[in-house]
DNA sequence: TTGCAGCATTGATTTAAATCAATGCCCGTG
DNA sequence: CACGGGCATTGATTTAAATCAATGCTGCAA
């Protein structure tokens, strides 16, 4: 009955994450006072944007001693449903989805996790989705038993996980309206929409989006079906809206209009 | 194009919603050690449940000189989405649903919270939902002042809020994959199994069901429309999985089944 | 260079859920 | 007690998206 719904494997695709490089320490986050102890963390190029931002340089230190970078190729898991809970990631390059699966195969991704994000959803010490690499990706693994402590200690990183558990609730009450309520046509714009607005610093009426992810991860993202994803940027294509050079790069012509048709007002 | 997907007013129900007794002082959770504190709190019956349950009996003394509780009828709002959010909100009695709403009316309910559960969520300071009552319910309002007060001295509380956004998060990712893939079938079972899970103790074969809320709530949660939810429950009921002795009252005859149906799983 | 595998696109057909429409039921009210 | 309004249910019809099916493209490997 759902053959086509069934849980598609990654693409393989090649999206671009560099390397990040220990031995270039251009802290440009907080300045070192003693440049010896500069760590891997004094050079990481998503710190001021993940929870570790509010360390100070001793506690980074320490920090960077117990953490460890790992890379996750395309297709390969960070960690999956039902392990156990003991470390939170983050995102360094590349770009990691979340999926829950039903028995028979369907899958419903519920978030895309790119650089700075953080990972390890976890309840009663498990995991509770699949989270995957989209393509080759480098995450930052940090024992929990580390975070309790520094959450104790330095009420910023707290307030820091905090802050990004309120705004994943608000992401997956805005993904829950597109999901139950929006058109196909509403939901990839919205998908755009979203891409942009996370990516792309400068919000000029023409964006260029890169998709790491191929459309079978984009359709269990959205609740449709390849063909259906498929079918809408096509169609998006012959409105004018968008051009697709090739189907990993799109480039929004008129993204206040695509705005509007994500939120259903025309 | 959407007219019946239009937001759709409260049920106006009659829920049971008991009033919230200030002068029974018959503290079941923590025995006051000074009879002569008692406050509302004390004799407050979703204490254990609430974030407030770490509070020792000076902090509730504090505290409950500081909240105060509601009466929200039917169909009232507690809060809406962008207002300033300068409070926390516990369920005493009755139920609140979640809704987030499209420009053209459509609706999308994302929670519906009942006794003891946490409302409020916001960010940067403003809602981010419509949150009302679905039938006469009393909520308990906390300053989100007094909250960020406890929060750095009682890291019980601290962590309870912490716990519940956790608990919220899986409950959303469990719900994007209902909206997103399952059948008409397997998102009413599964919105069933969850109420009984919620609130039916015993957890026999033989479970009652009662809905607070309309068909049209039901509908806006799970992403059908209504005459889709009505259809489903007839379905149910003609399978013999179900008694509908009227809208608001269901009997589950055989739970262990409709979890399956509501895993995909027959 | 050719061939193949995996995606993506496009087209035809089916089907399930939305929409449109009518009726029934229950409760509160005059 | 009769009436009216708001829900809920049920039926008929439409329609949009899933499914089924075929073809095309691209990049990798033999």
């Amino acid at each position: 009955m759902f053959d086509s719904l069934k849980a598609r494997d990654a693409a393989p695709t090649e999206c671009g994450a560099q390397i990040f490089r220990f031995d270039r320490p251009e802290n440009n986050i907080r300045t070192a006072r003693n440049s010896a102890l500069a760590s891997p963390c004094a050079s990481c190029k998503v710190r001021s944007k993940a929870v570790c931002a509010g360390l100070n340089d001793e506690e980074m230190e320490e920090f960077s001693r117990n953490i460890h970078t790992r890379l996750v190729k395309a297709g390969k898991a960070v960690y999956r449903e039902s392990e156990a809970a003991d470390n939170l990631f983050t995102v360094v390059s590349g770009e990691v989805r979340l999926a829950n699966l039903l028995g028979d195969g369907r899958r419903q991704l519920t978030a895309f996790k790119s650089a700075g994000d953080l990972l390890g959803e976890n309840k009663k010490g498990f995991y509770q989705s699949d989270a995957e690499a989209v393509c080759d990706t480098i995450v930052c693994q940090i024992p929990l038993s580390l975070m309790e402590k520094y959450s104790n200690d330095v009420p910023a990183m707290y307030a820091s996980i905090a802050t990004k558990a309120q705004e994943e609730l608000c992401e997956l009450r805005h993904h829950a309206v597109l999901l139950g309520r929006k058109t196909p046509l509403e939901k990839v714009a919205t998908f755009l929409v979203d891409r942009i607005d996370k990516f792309d610093s400068k919000p000029e009426n023409q964006a260029a989006i890169e998709l790491t992810m191929g459309r079978g991860d984009v359709a269990d993202f959205l609740g449709l079906t390849i063909e259906t994803v498929s079918r809408t940027i096509t169609k998006l294509k012959n409105m004018g809206l968008l051009l697709v050079p090739n189907p990993h790069h799109l480039v929004v012509r008129n993204s206040a209009r695509l705005r509007r048709i994500a939120e259903g007002e025309e």
